[in-house]
RNA sequence: UCCGGGGUAGCUCAGCUGGCAGAGCAAGCGGCUGUUAACCGCUAGGUCGUGGGUUCGAUCCCCACCCCCGGAGCCA
């Protein structure tokens, strides 16, 4: 491992007297008359330290340049506080140097500034480049950083081989028109809404694949679960069904939520509390079609067999349950082409969504896909893609060796929604993309 | 895209049924030896989102546009 300076978290433990020389930033600074305070932190902890008006005197321009923010490197003594000596020690300064000086300072202090307060949201997304070091931007960054760990390790222990597919593709699997694209050589590429047409070639030569990468729509959504630019989790797997696959998602999903009852002081950090944990075994299960019967019966509403379960309506059946739960079966007409329709009900696909209990909506969708060329060239009729040459190779995949297969995708700021009880999606992505917002920073 | 709410100091907001622009916090200066949202005093800070209209006079009323927030439809 490479070495380290000495970390504040390792100097706070260390007997006093002891010389210690420590890097970090000033927080919440307090200047009295001949002593002067600060919290020096860094991304882990803290350590209050002292200035004497002696050493204030004897450097040149440090009495200005002692700020809130301020990067400095500190040498001094560990000492055992004065005023409370239960408290962590504090650091006596010998020798301060400004290394990067606060030229402009920045009002709230985006180090100390409560992002709960009403009315800071816009200011901070403004400002996010800026915020990325507030203590509750940090514990959310840092909650994604250990779930993604997770993921790829259990992905990576259950024999999935991570393909990293491309992000320009010349065919989205939705409306073209929810597509972000852009012209290079004179040809319409698009930033890809889902990597699942890679998977599927991949599929061929590693039977277990997994992209955790970025996926781009361009829906007309101002709600919580929406961004323009997410991070999806996709997997594939030769050679198997739509049931097989929802017990392999039944398993990720256990395994994520037991890990991250772990992090349960990393999610108090930012004010979320942690989702509860799963009682053993598969998650409950509805048909489409119970749904509607439910959600008709709860809200007085008629559902319409083919209508979408919007958010109001995954609501509904969200109160229903306390674990996650699958709704199986959707209808053919609101699911796109390579979906294999239900042999049993020609009105259903072999598909499966997750829903999560509450108001946080769906997590992730399972689907069969598609091996047989001429069911494909029949949904592709029904989808009115049959003239629509860019999809020729997903049609050439079909013609040699075409092995079954079944895939997820999840919405990786959903789940990490979910995982912490959060507000909105854009609180879990470092710089958030949303549809109706200027993209700045 | 549609519906609703909003845009006033660096930040959060008050104000005005049309008559010289306000507070708290932040900032700058001064004071203070145990503070931790330190405290006390002083100072400075404004194209009232942009453009047009009505009016003797518009931050306020009207129109258009821009930007933001919340929600809807669509989705993961």
């Amino acid at each position: 491992m490479i070495s380290h300076p000495l970390k504040i978290d390792d100097a706070i433990t260390l007997e006093d007297g002891t010389h210690v020389n420590l890097q970090g930033w000033i927080v919440r600074l307090r200047k009295h008359g001949s002593l002067t305070f600060f919290d020096l932190e860094n991304s882990k902890s803290s350590i209050q330290c002292v200035v004497s008006r002696e050493l204030l005197k004897a450097t040149d321009g440090l009495q200005s340049l002692l700020k809130p923010e301020a990067a400095i490197v500190v040498e001094g003594k560990i000492a055992t506080r004065k005023d409370n000596p239960q408290l962590p020690p504090d650091l006596i300064c010998e020798y301060i140097e400004v290394v990067g000086p606060v030229i402009k300072p920045m009002s709230p202090s985006p180090r100390t500034a409560d992002l709960d307060a009403s009315g800071l949201t816009d200011h901070k997304l403004t400002n996010q480049h800026m915020y990325m070091r507030n203590p509750k931007i940090r514990a959310a960054m840092l909650l994604r950083h250990e779930l993604l760990g997770f993921f790829h390790r259990w992905f990576r222990e259950n024999d999935f081989v991570e393909f990293t597919a491309p992000v320009l593709t010349p065919i989205p699997i939705y409306q073209d028109k929810t597509a972000i694209d852009l012209e290079i050589h004179g040809e319409n590429v698009f930033l890809t809404q889902c990597v699942g047409f890679y998977l599927e070639a991949a599929i061929h030569g590693l039977d277990r694949v997994y992209n955790i990468g970025p996926s781009f729509r361009k829906e007309k959504s101002r709600g919580r679960r929406h961004l323009m630019e997410y991070w999806h989790i996709k997997a594939g797997i030769a050679f198997c069904d739509r049931e097989r696959m929802m017990g392999v998602v039944e398993d990720l999903i256990q395994q994520g939520v037991a890990f991250s009852q772990n992090l349960r002081s990393l999610i108090s950090t930012f004010g979320g509390s942690v989702c509860k944990p799963l009682p053993e075994g598969p998650f409950p299960r509805i048909s489409y079609r119970e749904a509607c019967g439910l959600i008709s019966e709860t809200t007085g509403k008629t559902m319409q067999f083919g209508s979408s379960l919007s958010p109001d309506r995954q609501n509904v059946l969200g109160t229903r349950f306390d674990t996650p739960f699958w709704v199986v079966g959707m209808p053919r007409t609101i699911e796109p082409f390579p979906y294999v329709i239900d042999p049993d009900d020609d009105e259903l696909t072999m598909t499966a969504d997750l829903l999560a209990p509450g108001d946080y909506g769906e997590l992730l969708g399972v689907a069969e896909k598609i091996s047989d060329l001429a069911e494909l060239d029949e949904r592709m009729l029904e989808k009115g893609r049959e003239k629509d040459s860019r999809y020729q190779w997903v049609r050439d995949l079909r013609n040699l060796g075409a092995a079954p297969q079944a895939g997820f995708g999840l919405g990786f700021e959903r789940f990490l929604r979910w995982i912490a009880q959060g507000y909105h999606v854009r609180d879990f992505i470092g710089f958030p993309r949303m549809f109706g917002r200027k993209i700045h920073p």
